[in-house]
DNA sequence: CGTCAAGAAAGTGTCGACACTATTGCGTTC
DNA sequence: GAACGCAATAGTGTCGACACTTTCTTGACG
């Protein structure tokens, strides 16, 4: 084994400035599980070692092990009765699977947005998008992807309905590790640009059928592209330890 | 010396496969609870007080726990920092965010299912609906109730993606207390079946649209008679006095 | 040599205890 | 008499320990 005595430094939400006392030990290690798996830290079909993870993060097997049970209804692990949780693997067809749900729960959205959204709440959309489209291109990766996830989430809040913001949060977290790579990749910004310029306007036109085709394709899209994105993460990961490639991490 | 004296039986319901079933404490106690929240035996808005329920349950803190963990990323409960699991109040407007959600899903899975599922798959569908239709009026409440989520359940798994039946069986759950005191209600068995039906016979000629049409008219349907009988539930459940006896068992 | 069993090691599931936080009840002050 | 603070209580968050299960090691037997 390798030096594992080493503490992962836990990565914290900037929210809060008031209650540092307890930092609850359970969020932070669900924060920082997630993050592992999302990184490949943890890879998958992996077999997750409790007392190492405990040891590595600094605290007790019990906060670790209510964050594994966060994660796995949220479905990042599974956990079998008695030998414990494994990293479940996101196939390229399981990942086909949650794009398929992603592009169901968006088009649903969009639709009941329209239906029932009041004029200024889709100006909101607009502005949200007209605010953040300008230097677009040139942002990190992790700023593109939250401006792009900000967008979809906010046409899921406009629907309103609860629900669908919660299942859409959900689903996002469990490809954004996928989506960030494929980012990186820079195949299609201009596309996307536009994509999501025609959405708002099909948004503030109320046109449910050009909303919902530009959603369908936009996700499709990216599929393809994923694809490729998935096979060269996996490699990455499962890749022998030369590791000189220039790895993604600008000063986290 | 695991000889504990049960306060509470805890019961094994045969619901639906979620992932992992075993017969530890953390299962039971999960099974347990959910089924004390389901029959409002835990009301909304109440503090989930953990030492009080292991007592019941007979078992520690811990297992209990890592079931009110579970039940709040299901969103059955929520957690608050400091101050513990607190029973999630299923107001009606809760409730219909729910059936929208399901409305969708369904949907959106019969809509995959007519796509792509094989003739011998669709005939299944068919059996299985052929098989339970003879005596459905007859059976008990909770018989039915099982029956039909089986059926929805069956036509998610046929949209070939697992990510759907996941998704429906969460809903299931969560709106299942509100569901088996309709269906107790009896107000529209007649229409069920022929609903259910009607929706097969659309499946075996893969016309899409109609399959959407009915599902959605099928849900929208218990919508209305959801909403009595939801407040009827909350009566029951704030009801003072008479409630001691009868509370569990009310058939026909 | 390969198979298998028994014991050792590793790891999970659960427990009771303790520290710290929130809440409640009480007495003081104005 | 009411508002405020302070002490006492109740309750959560986390820990280390231990029982039980699974997995690995080793050595006897065919």
């Amino acid at each position: 084994m390798n030096e594992q005595s080493e503490t992962i430094a836990m990565s914290e939400s900037p929210a809060e400035g008031e209650t540092r006392r307890s930092a609850d030990s359970s969020e932070r290690a669900y924060n920082t599980i997630r993050k592992l798996l999302v990184e490949f830290k943890l890879k998958p079909e992996e077999r997750i070692n409790e007392v190492q993870l405990s040891r590595s993060l600094g605290v007790s097997r019990t906060p670790i092990r209510e964050a594994l049970n966060r994660l796995a209804s949220e479905g990042f692990v599974s956990l079998t009765p008695n030998r414990g949780f494994f990293v479940r693997s996101l196939s390229t067809e399981g990942l086909l699977d949650l794009y398929e749900l992603r592009t169901i729960i968006e088009c649903a959205a969009f639709r009941l947005m329209c239906q029932r959204a009041e004029d200024d709440q889709l100006e909101r959309l607009r502005a949200y998008w007209t605010a953040i489209v300008e230097g677009y291109q040139d942002h990190p990766p992790d700023v593109i992807l939250a401006e792009d996830e900000g967008f979809h989430l906010l046409i899921a809040e406009l629907s309103g309905n609860p629900e669908l913001v919660h299942q859409l949060s959900s689903i996002n977290a469990r490809i954004r590790f996928i989506r960030r790579i494929q980012i990186e990749h820079r195949t299609h910004d201009k596309a996307q640009v536009s994509s999501h310029s025609a959405i708002v306007e099909a948004a503030m036109n109320r046109d449910i059928e050009r909303g919902v085709e530009l959603l369908r394709n936009h996700i499709e899209m990216t599929v393809s592209a994923t694809q490729q994105a998935l096979k060269d993460a996996l490699l990455k990961v499962f890749a022998p330890g030369d590791a000189s490639s220039k790895t993604r991490r600008r000063r986290a």
